[in-house]
DNA sequence: CATGAATGAGAATTCATTCAT
DNA sequence: GATGAATGAATTCTCATTCAT
């Protein structure tokens, strides 16, 4: 949706329009966000941003696709093997995954911010596909958990998905905020810290959901 | 916070400005909401919003703590016995309180859209110690639990809050969401769905935290 | 169409608004007026201004049926006897509407442009009622002249309407001219020249439409 | 006034580049034309316009002269011989001046908007130019007719050129319209409608003006 | 106390024109 | 000569807040 101007424009000067938006829409919120601040964050004429996009609401909706494919590169649910235990995605690839959000704070609080419904009704669409696709790719894992065995079959998958859903959510929150918290470079401490609680949240999911 | 002027008038006049409020409120957000719109809805003169309020912020405020209110009354973690089983909390007194929720849509999404911080940091510290107020509650069950022996004490109290909070806010979420969407009397059926949940929720808690 | 602040202003008021907005669109068109001027010129705050109206269309709109009550009022063409001859119509009453026109050269000018299609489709609305009301009347005046045997009947009624508002046009459009130009007092020689055009202008009706 | 640049075009591309002005100019005034509009209708980049002529203002300009040209060449008020009578002018050669109006929609609509002052002060100096010369050409062929003794001689020339404007220009304004509306090859029937209308009005003229 | 008209700072958006490539 | 991205002055419109009645 941004227009040809924008697309032709070199990378580097996307990113910086991009990351200017980014910036001042986490900073203030849709509404007060202003776009000659944006504009001179990004060390461009306010008049240019109206070349690349329609208006302000354009911008902040390219804004968001464009964190949350950053995002989606990061949580990455759609590599996990098929084979790999339902408990044990969470446990593999950790110091990649943190090293990346803690390199872009600023991302993962707007992605957040984005998540927990904070810019309503502007975001919904892009949420919802989001949602879609994660809640698609976890109910396969309660699925898959049925068949084989390792997942009680009392419950409906509806009701295991809330469970894992609320739990899940509620430990990623957390380790969000510890990536925007912890400075300078990744100490194994934070990593431990990091996979402590992962190992904690699997084991609590594991006990409540297996049979 | 209110000026004098408004704590004046009489309970009618002054729940008929802050349900305007809330409901301007929630429908668009602070920033779009606009006061005149509030006053109309209230039938009152925008002037006198000024004359009870010192400006839009603090009328906000004023309803967000008005609208807390409420939702705690109905929450009311205050009032379990502290000999009640951890887990009987959530399955006592449903009827009553689901009906609460579905009387009062406008204040649920109020209340849930501050909850989930969609108000950012203006309702910071609503949110905050609203949020104390449960943890301290739900860390006293966590440590009872503990004391009974009904709780696994391998894990930290502070893991075992956030599993506790995950799971009980993603199905009070959609508890809420019931309550919005069911019109009408509440029937039994609409009832048994809510405390199948609540059944099913309990269920899952109990096994993942117990020992 | 004016919002109900508007009409709830003082006379005074509402005309020095008026008259501030015909005269900024007169000087430099619909699009080159500016609100700003305006509102200085009807010694008014620019916010005021949307206090009464949407925005700048509605105040143009509404200025010009301002306008045209005006010019209809002097154009007058309702009130004419039925049994008046049809070329005394226009040699009747000229003192008085001459000075009516030559006193407000504004109101002239604008409803000029206005009818001239000067604002295109703008006015588009205004304008077809305008030609209609005249045309009608003016089609009554020709058939009745034929059912009276003044005016030849070899000619379809339409023909004869064109050449009929092709000539009082052209002569209104000169005489509305020199209401402008003339200044001070209205002297005998102006009304006389004025009603030296229209009496040569009745004749050559006359004699190129009668039988 | 043009740039030399634009004057060394190849004439294809200088008319694409003036219809294009036209067309947008004549759809949306000059002040909302926009220059990117018409750089594209053109198949020329934005910057070529501004190789091609200072400003908007003077691109405006050329395309005025440019369509009065074609139009001049279309009513062609210098050609019709002096001996011809003065009525005889507008029954001849009326079907090839027809063609070409029907064939320029755009143009005919162009230049009567420019005639009927539709872009005020901006054409006024085209517009003075071309009334003036319609207008001496018009005196000559009164005065001739009073020499001949075809035309009254009670009334001033000045007044009797109004009468003759008046009604020419509201039968030609009406031709146009027709021509606009007519679709397709010029067929008998149009014609005839034409012809018939300019009989019409030769005939008013001629009952009006003679003695 | 109530009322609602007045105010003007502030923001989004437009687009003619320039200019580096 | 052609191109189209960059620029920013200019303008419309919004709305919280004030204040006279």
């Amino acid at each position: 949706m941004p227009k040809r101007t924008f697309n032709r424009l070199d990378e580097e000067k996307k990113e910086r329009v991009i990351r200017a938006a980014i910036e001042e829409f986490q900073a203030h919120g849709f509404e007060k966000a202003k776009i000659e601040i944006i504009a001179q964050n990004a060390e461009v004429a306010k008049g240019s941003i109206y070349q690349y996009f329609d208006d302000k609401k354009e911008l902040f909706l390219y804004s968001v696709t464009w964190a949350l494919n950053y995002f989606m590169m990061v949580i990455d649910r759609q590599t996990p093997l098929k084979e790999m235990d339902v408990y044990d995605y969470f446990l593999s690839g950790n110091r990649e995954r943190f090293e990346l959000l803690k390199k872009e704070p600023l991302l993962v609080a707007f992605s957040t911010d984005i998540a927990s419904g904070k810019y309503g009704n502007l975001t919904k669409e892009a949420n919802d596909e989001l949602n879609r696709i994660g809640e698609e790719y976890e109910l396969k894992l309660i699925a898959n958990g049925k068949k084989r065995g390792t997942i009680r079959n009392d419950l409906d998958d509806s009701i295991l998905l809330l469970f894992f859903q609320g739990v899940t959510e509620k430990f990623t929150a957390v380790i969000m905020a510890k990536a925007k918290e912890f400075e300078g470079e990744l100490t194994e401490e934070q990593l431990n810290e990091v996979e402590s609680l992962l190992k904690s949240m699997v084991t609590l999911l594991k006990q409540g959901m297996e049979r």
